[in-house]
DNA sequence: ACTAGGTGTCATAATACTGTCACAATAACC
DNA sequence: GGTTATTGTGACAGTATTATGACACCTAGT
């Protein structure tokens, strides 16, 4: 049994009209792990945008046809995508297509040539700052599954019902397996600094966790045994122990 | 169940009066997704204009009887169908009619013999030109579909009444199912950026968007149950749970 | 001005979740 | 085996969170 951490890639859509300039941004943000989405017109970037919902668009400024700026406008008008941050790309120095992609709602600005890293460095702090990366972790143990995203955790494809406290033990036992935890330290991680709370409600806590991940099925595998006992110490989240 | 989202297709009529040439451009046509119309006179074309609004024309310069021209002139002249962009069609490579075409009004000329890659081109720079193409999202679930163009939302095709902020949070929530979101996340999308809101206030137009969801007969399948609330963390917009 | 619908806020009811305790069960150690 | 320390378990009452109905305000259309 194997522990596996599954970052939801950042979906980035890349408009350009030149496919050169596309596979050049492709390979730079694929080797930070962003899923690209390309579109080399407004229409396809629309499509994009409707059918893949992208956390951040990289908007060449000279379009044909109707440019770069008439899209963000367009995205700006419309509520669904109102808050979708867009980075706009463009050969142009010039200062006031700067200002005025800034007016009409870019959320920063790169001007051709650039450094990857600095692209990069752009992306992650549109990102931080849209408080759109949230880093949609998947954790997942053989058949259980942790999804923070949806706040879910489900065993072989089904739901399981758990509380909030035991969603945020189950969420950091999983991201810590292995090791023991003392009662006071799982109070720190798990309930977070200042609490003044008995030792001992901790295994309450334990054992509602271990009974919503019994099985339904008596003859399915019982994940509540991963979460260990020991002795005098606290409580282990042990991937290994079983299968 | 499962979300679907559709781009309402783009509309080309296609008038020409060669039957196979029709069935060629509607193969053309309907292989990028474009929705085709055709009509093999001047006074189909206008039918067909008036009935099924086309988001573009794609004109035969040679027609018989009143030829390509004057349905040409014709659009032009009526208010409801000037905006309407033409794309003129013809086997003459004479220089003179492309002008005369594009005189009156024809927004691009394609000569036969044509690619096909080169019509969807031109087809697609036209309608970006125009601004005409845009593109309206529907998704849909099961039987509840939400229209943005519209803005309508209706269950097995019975509109259902709802309110300004009811349609964008469902909007929302159905373009971005399973996943959880807090209140304040829900203010930003939903709201848009700077609100001074009490986070209660969306509990209240959640409450209010079930109840326009639960079905009219009571042995209805009630949508209603589609949006979960989390405890403790906010609210989701699930299509796996049912269903 | 008047209506009608839509919005945000509040008070209160309805729930779900928590922490704690008492006691049973188990392990460790003599 | 007997004793003690530690953990498991069920019950319960308090607490926090959410659902709901009511209301006052606002805005647009008449």
């Amino acid at each position: 049994m194997e522990v596996k951490k599954t970052m939801q890639a950042v979906k980035i859509l890349v408009v350009d009209d030149e496919a050169p300039i596309r596979d050049m941004l492709r390979m730079a943000l694929e080797l930070r792990d962003f899923e690209v989405l390309e579109a080399g017109d407004t229409r396809q970037a629309y499509q994009q945008v409707v059918d893949n919902s992208p956390h951040l668009v990289l908007l060449d400024w000279m379009l044909p046809g109707g440019s770069g700026v008439q899209f963000l406008q367009r995205l700006r008008k419309e509520d669904l995508t109102k808050q979708l941050p867009v980075i706009m790309v463009t050969a142009k120095h010039d200062e006031d297509n700067k200002v005025q992609g800034l007016e009409i709602g870019a959320d920063d600005y790169v001007t051709k040539p650039f450094v990857p890293k600095e692209l990069i460095a752009r992306i992650n702090a549109v990102l931080r700052r849209s408080g759109t990366l949230t880093p949609d972790a998947i954790i997942t143990v053989d058949g259980l599954k942790l999804d923070i995203a949806c706040h879910q955790v489900s065993i072989d494809e089904h739901v399981v019902e758990i509380g909030p406290t035991e969603f945020k033990m189950l969420a950091f036992f999983m991201s810590h397996p292995e090791r023991v935890y003392t009662r006071s330290q799982l109070l720190d991680h798990v309930w977070g600094g200042n609490v003044y709370i008995e030792e001992r409600t901790v295994d309450v806590h334990i054992r509602r966790l271990r009974k919503a991940l019994e099985p339904s099925q008596p003859d399915q595998f019982n994940y509540a045994d991963l979460i260990q006992t020991v002795r005098g110490a606290g409580y282990r989240f042990s991937v290994k122990a079983a299968g």
